[in-house]
RNA sequence: GCUCUCGUAGUUCAAUGGAUAGAACAGGACUCUUCUAAGGUCUUGAUGUAGGUUCGAUUCCUACCGAGAGCACCA
């Protein structure tokens, strides 16, 4: 049992004996390492129950609690905080195990023997790649590392549209320009021109409407055509980003695939009263759970995003039978994910349970909100690219092996620490220049502490220098600091929020370079043994770290 | 109009109902003859408004003000 565990059934246990029957006992890191490592405000919660002032309750249950196993020291501050300190052979223990084994490093088996399969990314072919996929993409593929961490089987699934209105009206922009259905610059200009030309009562949006359903049903030669070599073009395109990103997907679910699974879903629950026809269209009406009515089957017969999601569900544990399913998306869906959920909830009862919807905020450019609807946008890809080059110039002074793969990797963290440092849901200001400038709390920070640490390693291991560590040694700040990534990456792993694990890098690489900049760690006496240990776990939590992120860690920069 | 998010330094983000509201950027002052200056040190500066619940509120509740998203055949 870890330390943690033993403080918690601790103070459970003292407040039992006092006569609270089921205590709930919060212990969290401290705020300040000043106060120790962890810290209850039993007492405060607790004092009235009692009739006692919090400092004499707290008093009481030290005395109770006696010796706690791997605890030095227990203190009551401020109103009646209680603060437990970490026994300091225990951190270097801990730390410890981490060198020996590095790649368990901070992992957890809270979640070992579950299935869980994470959608994210989902872009549409024939469509661009746009910034809010990046978004998806960042945060889909840290929670997948974060569930990995914890011992969970992780499948990730990318649910791509590949037939729908935004699809006719691609095709319909190439028939009217000529364009190559292979070139997915072309596609993006016909989809903005079909988007463009969709509006009420033009004689458009009727041959688009026609396009649709050709492109449900395949019966036009031509239209096929397109449709084939622009599908296959966008999606081949998009892989080229999911390797730069570091994202590698084990299924791949289409709208062409989850529609008709929909459709039949949604027509075998409409005599069970499930689902109603009004106006010749499918409806669920969502007011019976307080939602609103939406649209399952439109007045064509065609599958609209809700009806696919049900296919979707139903076809992703066909194929995973999961525990978990996590779906990732932006947060303008929210409302109809609930609608979706209700109706799941009436017909795939288990799967509904089983369903956890995650959503995001909305990226934005101080350039204001972009939309492909109007062609000439900031796309995922333009984004990414600007960044590469921008990256370049500060590579080329860096002692890189590889100066185009550095930038690359820089570029990716740039852009995945951004929308990873804030919480999930919130939207994020991408702030170009500041991603640009390198600086201050960001991705590269992150890299460049990591490199400084490989650098320390790498010429300590040149020069023989014995490393372990002095499990006598008084603690510092930094080894504790360590020693919490654990507490933290469960949480993260809990909350599904990537941010925790974030600012906890963010805060560990500080102190890092504080110590850093007023140490001489390979000093050439016996003491440098003890200061590389250090180093070398603290690198190696940053490059856990990041890697929980998504984000690469270059040994050189 | 209704529903859902969200309002914290000039800006971008933190703070599971707890201790002195933390960082970074921008501004000012320092710091490379020492292991990577994409670094470090010092410094100015914030909880939208009004109530409520609580021993304790940035956090929970109500109202208002402000921002964003959504409100049936697009996703």
């Amino acid at each position: 049992m870890n330390v943690r565990a033993t403080i918690e059934k601790s103070i459970s246990a003292a407040l039992t004996r006092l006569g609270v029957e089921t205590p709930k006992v919060s212990l969290d890191l401290t705020g300040d390492l000043s106060h120790g490592d962890y810290a209850t405000s039993a007492a405060l919660a607790y004092a009235k129950e009692f009739n006692m002032a919090p400092r004499v309750l707290a008093e009481k249950l030290v005395e109770m609690m006696g010796e706690i196993a791997g605890v030095t020291s227990i203190d009551i501050a401020g109103p009646g905080f209680i603060n437990f300190s970490v026994d300091p052979k225990i951190i270097w223990a801990n730390l410890e195990s981490g060198r020996s084994e590095p790649d368990m490093w901070g992992g957890n088996p809270s979640l070992i023997g579950k299935k869980i399969v994470v959608e994210y990314t989902d872009p549409n072919p024939f469509k661009e790649f746009h910034i809010g996929h990046l978004v998806t993409n960042s945060i889909g593929e840290s929670l997948s590392r974060l569930v990995t961490f914890s011992g969970a089987e992780v499948r990730r699934a990318n649910y791509q549209g590949d037939v729908g209105r935004h699809v006719a009206r691609a095709i319909w922009g190439l028939m009217q320009a000529g364009g190559s259905a292979g070139d997915v610059k072309a596609l993006g200009r016909a989809y903005a021109a079909g988007a463009a030309a969709d509006i009420d009562d033009s004689p458009a949006k009727k041959e688009i409407t026609d396009i649709n359903k050709k492109v449900y049903d395949r019966s036009d030669t031509k239209i096929n055509e397109l449709y084939d070599e622009g599908r296959k073009a966008s999606l081949d395109h998009f892989e080229e980003l999911y390797a730069l990103l570091g994202t590698k997907f084990d299924f791949y679910f289409f709208e062409s695939e989850t529609g008709p699974v929909g459709k039949q879903i949604v027509e075998m629950h409409i005599d069970d009263g499930i689902f109603k026809k009004s106006d010749g269209a499918v409806v669920y009406e969502g007011e019976k759970h307080g939602l609103h009515t939406r649209v399952f089957l439109n007045s064509e017969g065609l599958p609209t995003y809700e009806a696919k999601e049900l296919g979707l569900s139903k076809l992703k544990h066909e194929k995973y039978a999961y525990d978990t399913s996590i779906i990732i998306t932006a947060n303008e869906v929210n409302e109809y994910f609930k609608v979706l959920l209700a109706a799941m909830g009436e017909i795939f009862p288990e799967l509904a349970a089983k369903t956890k919807h995650v959503s995001h905020g909305m990226m934005r450019l101080p350039e204001g909100k972009m939309s492909s609807r109007t062609g000439n946008v900031v796309t995922g890809e333009s984004l990414l690219n600007d960044l590469v080059i921008a990256a370049k110039e500060r590579a080329a002074l860096s002692r890189a092996d590889d100066i185009e793969q550095l930038a690359r990797d820089v570029a990716v963290a740039a852009v995945k620490f951004q929308i990873l440092k804030g919480g999930t849901g919130k939207d994020i200001i991408f702030d170009r220049e500041r991603a640009l400038a390198l600086e201050g709390d960001s991705g590269p920070y992150l890299q460049y502490t990591h490199a400084r640490t490989c650098a320390i390693i790498e010429k300590a291991v040149a020069s023989n220098v014995v490393v372990s560590i002095d499990t006598t040694a008084a603690v510092s700040d930094l080894a504790r600091l360590t020693a919490r990534f654990q507490d933290i990456v469960l949480r993260a792993q809990e909350d599904l929020e990537p941010h925790l694990v974030a600012t906890y890098l963010i805060n560990l690489a500080a102190a890092f370079n504080s110590w850093y900049a007023q140490e001489q760690i390979l000093d050439g006496t016996p003491a440098a043994a003890h200061k590389v240990a250090i180093v070398d776990i603290v690198r190696q939590t940053l490059k856990n770290g990041l890697w929980l992120l998504g984000i690469p860690a270059p040994k050189k920069m």
